[in-house]
DNA sequence: CCAGCTATGTTGACATATCATCAAAGCAAG
DNA sequence: CTTGCTTTGATGATATGTCAACATAGCTGG
């Protein structure tokens, strides 16, 4: 392995990315948390929920939606159940599946959550860019995330 | 709160980024830990130490340097301990102080993991940008973290 | 049909992160 | 000097994430 290692320019990039990319994300949790009580885990869960036909998906739907593995994503619904957030289903056409569902209250949580999460996110990324910019942002990070998802797939 | 909704483009950018950050963030750690038998956390103590003046650093400035609250560093550090990366001393010029000093074995894992944790961050990110695409990535991502110190320095 | 193989989801143990609290040392104003 | 505020760090309880079994249902080829 020869050893490329970065430039200034590069170790300074790279090293921008990872703040922001830390500091963005536990902003965005502390807003979540300060203005509805809710965790990222649980904003993440009911985002796709509140989207769904009649507000509900099966487990392994909103195992892709979110991009967890199964065991989070268990554990991560039995613990906003109890909270009351959502409640779970058989599943009727497949009798290994569970539904979950958003529950009136899980509703009324991100109904109230998104508009002030939408805001957090418009006031840390784009009211702050061009739009070049933001295109530019779109192209690259698809073609990245391209990458990822073509190693994640051949290594497994 | 007029809820100024994201638009379909704004949508797809927030999306590409949100699975980008978190499909990179898993990719590194899964390459550290395969390569080198290091967490992401234990990493990046470790580096930081690497660059200190003799492999020493104060809990504190190690805290800034990694951008973590005490209490978690704290905590790693002792795991760290416990597993002979690190080893503490105590501080001389002021007596509520540690020292945390990379051990031998610390510094051969740090140093071991390096090059290929390099070679990692290269593959998915910078042979696949064009010099116009880093230069524009640095400019947005040093804004953007701006304001998130900013806001930071204000509310607390 | 049925013998394996795959897909879905759960569980418990463990690792890690966060939160509130505590303790000790430094420091600054009087 | 000493009283009170700040800084630094550790700790224990709790929340969350990860990992390795496990269980059950569906599917597929003989």
């Amino acid at each position: 392995m020869a050893a490329r290692w970065l430039d200034e320019d590069e170790a300074r990039l790279w090293r921008a990315y990872r703040v922001l990319s830390g500091e963005l994300q536990r902003a965005m949790e502390r807003q979540l948390e300060r203005d509805a009580g809710l965790s990222g885990a649980d904003y993440a869960v009911l985002a796709p929920l509140s989207e769904a036909e009649g507000g509900v998906l099966r487990m392994r739907e909103l195992g892709r939606a979110v991009g967890w593995d199964r065991s989070r994503l268990s554990h991560q619904v039995r613990r906003m159940q109890n909270r009351g957030l959502v409640a779970r289903e058989e599943c009727a056409e497949d009798a290994r599946g569970f539904m979950v569902r958003l529950t009136d209250s899980g509703r009324e949580a991100v109904e109230g959550a998104a508009p002030e999460h939408v805001e957090t996110v418009r006031r840390y990324s784009f009211d702050l860019l061009s739009d070049r910019e933001r295109a530019t942002l779109t192209r690259v990070f698809e073609r990245l995330g391209a990458r990822l998802a073509q190693d994640a797939k051949e290594h497994l």
